[in-house]
DNA sequence: AGCACGCCGACT
DNA sequence: GTCGGCGTGCTC
């Protein structure tokens, strides 16, 4: 008889006891394997992470026994190579071990009452025969810098050791095909499996194809959080089972166990879906290379335009880099930038309707005439951001939240206009007249996707326009038709959000005209400069793909003009850029020269968020020795401070030593528990490098 | 997080 | 007189 710690899906920093009877179970436990146990008035999975031979429990109550345990081979343990990467996120994340273990496990399994049946829709599904895709094998042409590439990888692959590599490459460059190289001959052993990573979605669908063109004969399995039950259970029993040998998913996959991880691939290292936003908020790109170094395997990061922080790790030599700076499809070019100042501009009627200068409407016309597409690039959905009325000053805010409601305008999805709160949610009729003063004629303030659909419609009547944004892909499979509906030449002018900028080769786009931008030119969030060049060079990354590019050109409409990042989008060496903005952040004391962690406190009264906060604060600084170097900032409310009627405030901790940060926030975390205990309904989360604040 | 126990307002 | 609101306390 043993007794077991077992891991529980509860937010609770403990672990639960359990007897084991050897006799009554007929095998000796073993940690990491999932079991039934009763918890509370009900049943649910644990997973056991402790064996001892005496009960550490002193009470004379009763003690209640496993009695049953996961029988669905080899998904029933977790091994110890991923007990260690759970342990090691539940520790840097401060989230508890059960909570971590379980979010990445298949929900299904976390119900006892299921398995039975997963393993019987699992037997069924083996015993069909596995249909491997025999689809035509892609022949590459590489061009020497692709080829030194390989090269390069292929070399220290056969090191067989943790190295940790930076593709850094221009749009077009064919990333893919390296990386896609690279795998394929790494599984060419068929023992080894792979993991890529990969940002969003919306990129997966012509990825898979691509891989599976590309490493014909493996077997491809794609994780995402779209995938039904069964498509998820069957997934995961590849993976483990070792039969799955390229596995393509989004943030979450970095969790999922693999029987042979042998190299894992971050595309689009810099992007910021591969934060989680809530819940345990990790960083996928960080945990990957965490799991490449407890694995001592390589791991690629893959980007046109990296982070920072990981520029940073190259130029301390802790990163090797690899470099493709030519396109490497014949014929195609990097297109011409164009800056275009609206300050001449402002006053023409065109420019206050749709937010176009003449220029660009011209040359718009002009890309037609080429029988070329163009696309528009605006970072906002909806009709326009806010409404006002004039005559009393009333603004569409949200009642819950500290934002504007955004208009949007009747489609053919949506049958009347409405006003919504992209934050909480909230949907409503617009109203005909100003609810204050009952004046009838309110006006749309900005510009927004669909208002720029409708102005363009109107300036060419003669041509077809497609919007693209989260409001037109709603449904399953329809973001990827009007895809293709690009891809076919079925349009002339493409409207849409970043969700345009990712991924997608449209190879008879010949203009992209950027609006809209001046905002985060100037902004507090020192990672807003960053963020954007990543965003633009991704967008002008989507112009002159075609064999025909002379012409290609990106026309960015702006107000600053003189701003550093449009000398930086024009230099084809970006190092340059990277190398002041680098030294801002140095001098500034900023990341990734500094590690920083915000305490988050939100309930529906900020003045209490505040006082706890200022509590902590308080208690950090007496406990934590003043010699551990962490600064500890004052409460401030977040940058969208209310939400859904919860008020949000935050205090910033930061330091140059990650083991003393890790030391305070462990202080933090307990002194969080006394502090929700005492003000009760307040949530009190802490978020490790963080990137919104 | 769930889930139950527990003590105060509007209903057949 | 009950049904049910969500405050608080616990889960091996």
């Amino acid at each position: 008889m043993y007794f077991v710690q077992v891991a529980i899906d509860v937010p609770l920093y403990k672990l639960f006891e359990y007897s084991w009877e050897t006799a009554d179970l007929t095998i000796e436990p073993t940690i990491g394997l999932i079991v039934e146990v009763e918890f509370g008035r009900k049943k649910t999975a644990g997973i056991i992470l402790e064996i001892n031979n005496e009960s550490s429990i002193q009470k004379e109550e009763k003690t209640y026994s496993i009695k049953k345990v996961l029988n669905i081979a080899p998904c029933k343990a977790l091994e110890t190579k991923e007990l260690k990467l759970y342990q090691f996120a539940s520790k840097y994340y401060l989230r508890p071990i059960g909570e971590v273990i379980f979010s990445t496990i298949p929900s299904e399994w976390k119900n006892p009452a299921n398995w039975e049946r997963i393993k019987k829709s699992i037997e069924k599904k083996d015993g069909k025969k596995n249909k491997l895709g025999i689809s035509k094998p892609q022949i590459l042409n590489f061009n020497e810098e692709q080829l030194n590439a390989i090269e390069t990888l292929n070399d220290i692959t056969s090191c067989e050791n943790y190295e940790i590599m930076l593709l850094k490459g221009i749009t077009g460059s064919g990333k893919t095909a390296v990386y896609l190289e690279w795998i394929k001959r790494i599984t060419e052993d068929k023992n080894k499996q792979c993991l890529i990573l990969v940002p969003e979605i919306n990129l997966t669908p012509q990825l898979e194809q691509t891989v599976k063109n590309i490493c014909v004969d493996r077997d491809v399995v794609i994780l995402h959080s779209n995938l039904t039950p069964s498509e998820r259970n069957h997934a995961w029993l590849k993976i483990q089972s070792g039969s799955g040998q390229i596995i393509v998913g989004t943030r979450l996959s970095v969790f999922t166990p693999i029987k042979n991880l042998s190299a894992i691939v971050i595309d689009e290292e810099h992007d910021n879906s591969y934060k989680q936003q809530d819940g345990m908020r990790y960083s996928a790109r960080d945990v990957g290379v965490w799991r490449a170094a407890n694995l001592k395997i390589p791991i690629l990061l893959c980007s046109a335009t990296p982070s920072l922080e990981t520029w940073q790790k190259v130029l301390e030599k802790k990163i090797t880099l690899l470099e493709l700076s030519k396109r490497a499809k014949a014929g195609s070019t990097i297109p011409k930038i164009e800056i275009v100042d609206i300050k001449k501009e402002s006053k023409t009627a065109n420019f206050k309707d749709v937010g176009l200068t003449n220029y660009v409407i011209e040359e718009i016309r002009q890309t037609s005439l080429r029988e070329k597409q163009t696309i528009v690039f605006i970072n906002r959905r909806g009709f326009a951001p806010i409404l006002s009325c004039e005559a009393c000053n009333w603004k569409s805010g949200c009642k819950k939240c500290s934002t504007w409601k955004v208009l949007h305008k009747k489609t053919k999805t949506q049958k009347i206009a409405t006003l919504q709160c992209h934050h909480c949610g909230l949907i409503e009729r617009t109203p005909e007249a100003c609810p204050d003063c009952g004046n009838q004629d309110i006006k749309p303030l900005g510009l927004g996707t669909q208002r720029i659909e409708e102005g363009i419609e109107r300036l060419f009547s003669n041509l077809r326009v497609l919007r693209i944004d989260t409001d037109a892909t709603r449904k399953k499979g329809e973001a990827e038709e009007l895809f293709q509906k690009v891809h076919r030449n079925e349009v002339d002018i493409i409207i849409g959000t970043q969700m345009l900028s990712k991924g997608h080769d449209f190879s008879n786009v010949e203009t992209v005209i950027v609006i809209d931008i001046d905002k985060s030119l100037y902004s507090s969030d020192f990672r807003a400069t960053e963020k954007m060049f990543a965003q633009l060079v991704q967008v002008a990354g989507r112009g002159g793909r075609g064999e025909d590019s002379a012409n290609s050109k990106i026309i960015i409409q702006t107000e600053f003009p003189e701003h550093e990042i449009f000398s930086a989008l024009k230099n084809e060496d970006i190092k340059v850029f990277y190398k002041q903005l680098l030294q801002e952040r140095g001098s500034a004391h900023l990341p990734p020269y500094v590690y920083q962690a915000l305490v988050l406190a939100e309930s529906k009264n900020q003045e209490k968020n505040t006082i706890a906060l200022l509590e902590l604060k308080k208690y950090l600084e007496q406990t934590i020795n003043p010699l551990e170097s962490c600064i500890i900032y004052d409460p401030i409310p977040r940058g969208i401070q209310r939400v859904g009627g919860i008020e949000r405030t935050q205090i910033l901790i930061e330091s140059k030593d990650r083991p003393k940060l890790q030391k305070s926030l462990e202080k933090g975390l307990d002194y969080s528990e006394y502090l929700k205990s005492k003000n009760h309904s307040m949530r009190i989360i802490i978020e490790r490098d963080p990137i919104t604040f």
